[in-house]
DNA sequence: ATTACTAGTAGACGAGTAA
DNA sequence: TTTACTCGTCTACTAGTAA
């Protein structure tokens, strides 16, 4: 992403442009990127073309809000910036134990993931994934993660079916050796999915609604 | 600041250029920034003129590290970010009370300032400041108070000495309305002082030592 | 391998201006 | 007032290449 895109749309961002439209004239936006109007009015016609932000171009002032993919955009720069200063080494999320649908079994079970699993990730996961409901205040922690390299896991096909790519990231729950696996271009949620070496449910003899720690390296 | 240099400064302190010096070509940092490799050896010397980074120019590879300046470039884009993402509208200070050497008085009773305070902060200080040193885990809120507006104190210059300009944040101490003073161009500390319409030693029963939270509007 | 110069070019910018 | 077009200039980039 090109730094002129973010920058703009992180001064909209501080004029409130996240939560809801802000009156924002060209003018106005460029004085704040000390750049003349017309070449704001440019930029904003960029940012919309890349689907950044949207318009609502009043007879007097337009006004202005950012897309979801805009506010994704900032976020990744956030957590890079939560890298660079804050981060120690690992992060800690906390959540409780959910339901799988199973489909994490079939997952990790197509050979396509499983040797990289185990390549990877050092290990040859049980086959079934551990999903974990992250608490409300760790969610944020999760685009950190979601910004750090970790492992890439490449998609394939198989069978005429397509498998997508994901990253997984090697963490420890009560220091035993698993990792949490992010989709790429997943819908965002608080759910996430655990692999391991053991079947934890049974190692730790924990179930559903049962509170875990997480500790992901970064 | 233009966005390329930050931009740029971000690659390096993620690859950990803020500690210690990395070993970075100008071809590596041209892939991380998505151009060539003679126009990232333009940009370091950009960087280097800028006095954003210092290089070590090895005989193979050369290895480079964000200045003082360079940092609190970063810290201030840092600190727009969490404004965008975090801030709830006030930021929770924790200190202890530390001894002030008189200077504050002297300088809260220049009419320049009292007058400022009066109109800018709506009520007229008492005569002396409170010094209050900042935990350590708290010293990184200073930087978003610093990159958050508050009220411009302006400089003047009377009887030939010069007295500098400074941001009042209005905060507020156990819900007595009160505002702590950061001069600008100081040297970041962790010792800020508080104006405030009542004597708070007295009014609050307080004295060196003891523990204060302050509650900043941002 | 490096870094970084020069030269040529594409793209960004602002002035003027229309709607 | 707005937004945003065209157009000329000038900057910023890359390719080629030297050291």
């Amino acid at each position: 992403m090109d730094s002129k895109y973010t920058f703009a749309l992180r001064k909209i961002a501080l004029l409130g442009g996240i939560e809801d439209y802000v009156v924002l004239s060209s003018r106005e936006l460029g004085d704040a990127l000390e750049m003349s109007q017309q070449s704001a009015s440019k930029r904003i016609l960029e940012l919309l073309d890349e689907k950044l932000i949207i318009r609502d171009l009043g007879a007097r002032k337009q006004r202005i809000k950012l897309t979801q993919k805009g506010i994704e955009e900032l976020k990744q720069e956030y957590g890079e910036y939560r890298r660079i200063f804050e981060i120690s080494d690992q992060i800690t999320l906390h959540g409780a134990i959910a339901d799988g649908m199973g489909e994490g079994r079939y997952y990790v079970c197509q050979m396509g993931y499983m040797a990289q699993f185990e390549e990877k990730l050092g290990f040859r996961p049980y086959e079934g994934t551990l999903n974990v409901v992250v608490d409300r205040e760790d969610v944020s922690k999760l685009d950190i993660i979601r910004s750090a390299p970790g492992e890439a896991i490449t998609g394939f096909t198989q069978d005429g079916r397509s498998f997508g790519g994901a990253i997984a990231h090697k963490s420890k729950i009560r220091n035993i050796e698993c990792a949490i696996i992010i989709p790429e271009r997943s819908h965002y949620d608080n759910v996430i999915e655990i692999v391991c070496q053991y079947h934890l449910r049974r190692t730790l003899s924990i179930g559903n609604g049962d509170r875990l720690e997480i500790k992901v390296k970064v």
